[in-house]
DNA sequence: CGTTATTTGTGCGTATGTATT
DNA sequence: AAATACATACGCACAAATAAC
């Protein structure tokens, strides 16, 4: 148990906003309650105001607070919660940041008509492999990877995809390494669907919990699919967030 | 139409990075270009080199360029990295192409302290309208808008949003003819979520039942929010899809 | 109603360290 | 070794928004 007391390297606008992130979570904040000001921290850590000023600029970023000038700075709803900005291909591959994989079900080859058909494949062999995620020691999410045919049995030996295997890597980042072209695009589904037996079992939920649904079909620039990955994630440490912008029209000069 | 020049330009630092911005969007520094260096935007722009350093944390934050000590900056988009491509407002906003609206609660003023807060109100009086949205006259979803007070009384007479009402419109699309600056961002928040007794009442479906819910929150252009709407959508009528792409450099003509 | 204190926002200057070339 | 370029850190001044009086 490490929870509390952490390396102290790195920079101290770091430490400062590592603290924060923590009490954060501890939900120290939540309820609307004003953080520390700028000169409190400043003091409590012996460290500049634009020090301090450079840790919350990153926690505004990572959009678990915001800051209003003449009153302070609050914590974002689910603010406490696992949240995680996935906007682009590579948030996705750098998943791996924070948590750890935890293997269920070793790569191996499968029959499974309806993910085979997803994948395009003309036979009904697969090659899947069964994961959780967790966070801090806690399961938040579980995947399901299906591979076509051909890709997967590169993969087949990988110590990182067999039965028990821990480590914080993405599939989609190992797999790139196997392909002639790049991954060129991924279409996500997102819907809320009841936890399975097997699901509840191995994400310490009831069964019948509602749960969020993610499919995610990679494929290369060639348009074909190489990966779907079919996730049931704990909705009370994951939310998904997408933030939409206006296009900015620009005209040629 | 002020289409051609942009920009009354509020901050410095954000001049400097929405140039970037455009210009990195226009591909001028696509193919592993090093962009200018903090000292020669520092001397182009006429601002100190803190100023060119807030500019690049802001893009490195949006995860657009990314920087090395000793090399310099560069763009997130050649050598295997991706940019943030998803939907556009534009779509929300067309959502009714073939959907009704049926207003189950008129549009007025409640009292709402988390919606409040959620919309950086200093009061904890919103106004708020609820409807649901049906597709071939089958309801798939319930939404409820919350307006920030100011914003919402000039359209507390709308007969769009009276209690009956029965239309095609988005309330998003309504609202920002009301509103100085035109909304900006929409962030998303999606979550799973069990029906409550209303929310089934409403939908036809079990209390209990697993549903989607969706959270947005509307930003103008000075990132004031808005517009806060959460819906529950049933998940059997509805899947929320997001597209990611790798940025592509141009268009065929 | 203006005044004042508080708090965040912007901008700049300096110094020093670290990584790369 | 030296020059370049980014990283960290501190300091200051003033502006703008907010809240309390």
């Amino acid at each position: 148990m490490n929870g509390a007391q952490r390396e102290p390297a790195g920079p101290a606008y770091q430490v400062v906003s590592s603290e924060l992130r923590a009490d954060i979570v501890a939900g120290k904040y939540s309820g609307g309650v004003r953080l520390p000001t700028e000169a409190d921290l400043s003091d409590r850590y012996s460290v500049s105001r634009q020090t301090v000023r450079r840790a919350f600029l990153d926690l505004v970023a990572e959009g678990i607070v915001y800051r209003v000038a003449g009153r302070g700075t609050f914590v974002n709803e689910s603010g406490g919660r696992y949240l995680r900005q996935l906007g682009s291909i590579e948030d996705l591959m750098n998943l791996s940041s924070d948590t750890t994989v935890d293997v269920v079900s070793g790569l191996a080859r499968r029959t499974d008509i309806d993910s085979a058909s997803r994948l395009r494949q003309t036979t009904d062999a697969v090659h899947t492999v069964v994961f959780r995620r967790l966070h801090e020691g806690i399961p938040f999410v579980l995947t399901t990877v299906h591979l076509p045919e051909d890709i997967g049995r590169h993969l087949l030996g990988a110590p990182e995809l067999a039965t028990g295997a821990v480590g914080t890597h993405t599939v989609i980042a190992l797999l790139e390494r196997h392909l002639s072209s790049p991954i060129e695009e991924a279409a996500q589904s997102i819907t809320a669907q009841p936890a399975t037996d097997e699901v509840a079992a191995l994400l310490g939920c009831a069964a019948g919990h509602p749960m969020l649904r993610v499919d995610r079909l990679y494929s290369d620039g060639e348009g074909r699919p190489v990966e779907l990955a079919v996730s049931y994630f704990l909705p009370e440490h994951y939310t998904y967030r997408v933030t939409l912008r206006r296009q900015r029209s620009r005209l040629p000069p």
